[in-house]
DNA sequence: CTCGCTTATTCCTAACAGGAACACTAACCT
DNA sequence: AGGTTAGTGTTCCTGTTAGGAATAAGCGAG
């Protein structure tokens, strides 16, 4: 049984775990409450923000296989990233074939039904969906702000900015797309 | 007990219902099988392809809700919209609060670590990135071109042609966003 | 001091992903 | 004919993920 668990190390883990091993990869130690919050403050624009659950039974998993260290004074525990955490990361980054993106488009999925309702009911949509696209756009306009200032960690490439600027692009494009739609709705083609 | 049930019509179903329901809504009589290949053919490329088991299970519960019809001709069922699905489906269109996208990119998420490897890793996994775009994109426009075909119902707009032209630029976009990534990473900013 | 807010964690349930297993059909092929 | 291979159609099982309720401690304001 147990020598089962020295081959272990190159099992993959879920999606869920090396996002977390990011998020600590930066060098803070955090919480699980803590990584929920910047979980949901800059990855969730790339990537789905794991439940609070799933926050904390991964990061138990992960101390089983000592990829984290817990910190715990007291009540709150803290967790920050082992060396070999970084290595499983770091390998995983290299080796793990690339998926292809996801996405969950509820607006899509609608407009693709349109024929069932009346015209107004999707450009009323629409509209709604270019408000929260505004109101997303400015967030990632704050993230991006805030890395600015912390992104400052000498040698290597800015890349969190980088994946900033790239969904600010996503932003403005589907804006683009949806004003155009709905020109073209109200106009009949 | 009984009496609840009565009122379960208002209950929301999972995304996945509505979107198999979706699918029927274009008047076919479908297996779970087609209904598979239908979501991963066209729904794909806007919200996440059901698993097998997911169709079959929902089907059941489509079904005990009466909201599908089924045409058991033998070993092979297939299903259809009863009015009452049609129904539940228009007033989800309506009614229910639309979500924002979620989005799942890999290649985003490991850009964002992109710090952790070497910046070879980085843009050898964003050329590999580009050469699937393009075959999705291809994809997507064979979908599109027989859309043209199929897509000719009379009174309302070409909703499908629209959305498929909503993605095909949304390839484009993003095949154009990491042309200029991968500049600017070989160049240095 | 107690009301409400943030931090912090645990637990439960339903939804979803992925694929193995099974069975039947059809084409083709030597 | 018999055999192989590919496609159709369904069921089952396990692990992962979503979502939120419940709990509790700490902390600032009235």
């Amino acid at each position: 049984m147990g020598q089962d668990l020295s081959r272990d190390q190159s099992r993959h883990l879920p999606m869920t775990a090396y996002a977390l091993l990011g998020l600590l990869s930066f060098g803070d130690e955090l919480t699980g409450y803590e990584l929920k919050q910047r979980a949901d403050r800059t990855l969730r624009f790339y990537w789905v923000s794991p439940a609070m659950s799933q926050v904390y039974s991964e990061l138990e998993r992960l101390h089983d296989l000592a990829l984290v260290r817990r910190h715990g004074s007291g009540r709150t525990t803290s967790y920050s990233l082992t060396p070999m955490g970084r290595t499983t990361l770091t390998t995983w980054m290299r080796e793990t074939p690339v998926g292809f993106p996801v996405l969950k488009h509820p607006v899509a999925l609608r407009l693709l039904l349109g024929a069932l309702v009346d015209p107004e009911s999707i450009t009323g949509m629409l509209r709604d969906h270019l408000a929260r696209l505004e109101e997303e756009r400015t967030d990632l306009e704050k993230v991006r702000v805030s890395l600015r200032g912390v992104d400052r960690s000498g040698d290597g490439f800015r890349y969190p900015a980088l994946v900033a600027d790239w969904g600010l692009s996503y932003f403005d494009h589907e804006r683009t797309i949806i004003e155009d739609l709905l020109h073209r709705i109200e106009t009949g083609t």
